[in-house]
RNA sequence: GGGCGGGUAGCGAAGUGGUCAACCGCGGCAGACUGUAAAUCUGCUCUCUCCGAGUUCGGGGGUUCGAAUCCCUCCCCGCCCA
């Protein structure tokens, strides 16, 4: 899901998010509470309606954000019954609660909503992980008692439990329990290792449901989605793509590049040799090197574009290979490749 | 010919006797970014380098313990007067 959190996905269209083979994207509570407002979206019809995008729309509930602002100084304040934090807008003081995260996914109108959850420091003790699973937990019940009438938005749960096994487990076992469509993992990639990230998913697929989507937030690299795949993850978003893009880095299957660097200054090659997004069948490395430096705004919508691409042919293929029994084997070679630092 | 102003690192621009290898901006080089407070942020950018050392502030000469900063002289640029 390409990230578009203030109901556009930075840089690009709708039109072009589907000439991509875009399914869903992602929107934000937190950011639309905020601006302009969950009443308004409503009136405007909803937010597919408003934005112009009639496939599917995941709204994520606010909880990273207020993880977010936590990491600076006394913004938040947590208790059970919800979050109060101040806006990054103007300051202003806001009260969520889980039951308020999901009447506003209401309004906003997204296919599937998150739950509300708290997504803990990585560097946090286990009392505290163990603490902020529990009032997830908490949360959760009261979310989907809240969300229970509707027909037509999809309540995810978000598995926590930070960087310990047996947390995880038991988030898990809970969060499952619910019998939601669909169950997320939260709380990752938010600073311990790799190594520790995909010990944690391993840890956590074993009591989510097979049949349901099992949705891993946040993530991630390319390198990152094959490992959370072969796990059993089938779903994730991420920002990388897009801001990464925006910021002159782009990825092939050699690895990421950064289109600023002065070798591209004036090289005829496509980003990416036999890509076949719009960015690559029409112009030069030297072309995209020129608009970034310059901060062009033609530079980040193409940039954004073979990004994009890469991501979702890289999910493309791997849904392919998986039919065909071949996962192992291309996991092995596209790995191999673009760990390989030219 | 006369008067005035000015020449500082790639560019612009501070500094006007010691704390100056010299603020800052731009440019250049490299990096970071994982449920987007992000068209953002970080580092390096005279030379050699590990601590550190060596050459710099238009050229030359001088004053001084010490000069980019003061004096002399030459060169160059801008404006004004003839």
């Amino acid at each position: 899901m390409p990230v578009g959190t203030r109901a556009t996905v930075k840089a690009i269209s709708p039109e072009e998010l589907k000439e991509l083979n875009t399914e869903i994207i992602l929107a934000n509570t937190y950011h639309l509470m905020l601006r302009p407002g969950e009443k308004t979206v409503e009136k405007m019809g909803g937010l597919h309606k408003w934005m112009n995008w009639d496939r599917p729309i995941l709204t994520d509930s606010g909880g990273f954000q207020v993880f977010s602002l936590n990491q600076k100084e006394g913004l938040v304040k947590i208790d059970e019954k919800g979050v109060e934090f101040r806006s990054h807008l103007d300051g202003s003081r806001h009260y969520v609660t889980p039951e308020k995260a999901i009447k506003i996914q209401q309004k906003l109108g997204a296919d599937i909503i998150m739950a509300f959850d708290e997504c803990a420091p990585a560097k946090s003790s286990k009392e505290y992980f163990t603490q902020a699973m529990r009032r997830t937990h908490n949360w959760l019940t009261k979310c989907k008692k809240t969300n229970s009438k509707s027909k037509t938005q999809a309540l995810f749960g978000i598995v926590q439990g930070g960087t310990y096994k047996d947390l995880r487990i038991e988030s898990a076992k809970f969060v499952a329990e619910q019998n939601l469509p669909g169950n997320a993992i939260g709380g990752l990639a938010v600073g311990e290792s790799k190594k520790k990230m995909y010990e944690m998913i391993e840890t956590v697929i074993p009591h989510l449901p097979e049949e349901k989507p099992r949705y891993l937030m946040g993530v991630g690299t390319p390198d990152d989605l094959l490992e959370a795949v072969d796990r059993g993850v089938d779903m994730f978003d991420c920002v990388l793509p897009t801001r990464i893009a925006r910021h002159g880095t782009f990825w092939t299957n050699k690895g990421t590049h950064h289109i600023k660097n002065q070798k591209f200054k004036n090289s005829k090659n496509p980003l990416q040799k036999n890509c076949d997004c719009y960015t690559c069948k029409n112009y030069t490395s030297s072309y995209l090197h020129h608009l970034i430096k310059e901060n062009e705004i033609f530079g980040h919508r193409l940039m954004t574009i073979h990004n994009i691409h890469f991501l979702l042919n890289l999910m493309h293929k791997i849904r392919e290979t998986i039919d065909k029994g071949t996962f192992p084997t291309f996991k092995k070679s596209f790995l191999s490749k673009y760990k390989k630092k030219q």
